[in-house]
DNA sequence: CTGTAACTACACAGACCTGTGTAGTTTGTG
DNA sequence: CACAAACTACACAGGTCTGTGTAGTTACAG
């Protein structure tokens, strides 16, 4: 217990810069955009110096990368939390409507991080990009397993379009914030399900 | 006849500048995004002085939602034409889809403008923003009058799913380039429109 | 011919951007 | 103590950005 709590203070210590630097680097790349935010105001807020900056992340595009692949584990995590505490594989693939729904009403919401960086990052091949990419793909295959649970005919077919009315409702709340989107996405994810029911 | 032809010269001459800064500048901002344009590069490849974008658009800001009320205006008329031209009311809502469907398989395609636009810039009174909010209400308005037109019962309700699936099909689309996503929307159309059915 | 609108060329301000180079300091460890 | 890793401060390069100021040119209408 004494030993983990220095080792963890030890790690946390090794690296205290990278950390602060990636949590003002994801709030600000989420809320300014990621063009928006120069490594300057960056390093500055996080009272670390720029050059700490490169050092560690190597330059802007991987510091973007990393942001998203920790929003990634974090939005993963929270969803497998989520649809486990569920108990009914069906309500579970429900859940996660719930999940976004808590997501996309809160003030501080702007879209979909990796949509948006999709959209500020044309080239297909920045690292960025592929980590959205991965993200996408992610969630489909947690709905597929969530579908498989519950026993649907199809599982990918029905993660495919559980995926698409989630961003379909993300996009839609992204151009002007309401819960109505989240609801619509909902009741036909309600829709499919009992055309599907055994 | 004449006339009409000598007062359109006219009117092309009269600011030949400004239409020439908007093709360039919709075609940068579409493809390469807002910020990443310069106004420089703008007025440059337009064979145009900076100067007269200034005086022409004020500026930056005011020349991106003009771009925007642009293709706003191509898109409702392209839509118009496709659902004129086909003679069953039911039919129409699904050759939206159709029109989409092309689009987004484009090579050129590059997610919607106007979801890019509100990824870019965070500020909702932005004016390029308020564009692009009034774009997607007149869509949903289009699809209302058609699913009525269709007599289905709450076309405003019908109205808001399939605007839902077509931007959770562009979404997906922009992230991996493919068709796939649009023939799940399609598909998730037709389950709708059929359990409406009379 | 004269006036006016549209436009050009070009310099410039002032800020911001990513990224590097360098010399020196802190901090924990063997 | 000695060493190395991590970090700081700071200047700098070289570029880009939006926006303005100014003097002069072109095209056309009355």
């Amino acid at each position: 217990m004494e030993q983990t709590e220095r080792e963890e203070k030890r790690s946390m210590r090794r690296r205290p810069g990278a950390e602060r630097l990636l949590e003002v680097a994801a709030d600000l790349f989420y809320r300014e955009g990621i063009r928006a935010v120069g490594v300057d105001t960056i390093s500055q807020r996080a009272g670390v110096s720029k050059r700490t900056l490169y050092n560690r992340f190597g330059g802007k595009d991987e510091l973007v990368a990393e942001y998203l692949r920790r929003r990634d584990e974090r939005w993963r995590a929270y969803l497998q939390g989520v649809t486990e505490s569920v108990v009914e594989p069906r309500e579970k693939l429900l859940a996660v409507f719930g999940a976004y729904g808590e997501w996309l009403v809160g003030e501080d919401f702007r879209g979909c991080a990796f949509a948006n960086a999709a959209a500020e990052i044309p080239d297909h091949n920045h690292p960025a990009r592929i980590v959205a990419q991965r993200h996408k793909e992610g969630i489909k295959e947690h709905l597929a397993g969530l579908a498989k649970d519950a026993e649907f005919d199809e599982p990918e077919s029905l993660a495919e379009r559980l995926l698409l009315l989630l961003e379909g409702a993300t996009a839609t709340a992204a151009m002007r914030r309401r819960r109505e989107p989240l609801d619509v996405a909902r009741s036909i994810a309600l829709e499919l399900l009992d055309a599907r029911r055994h």
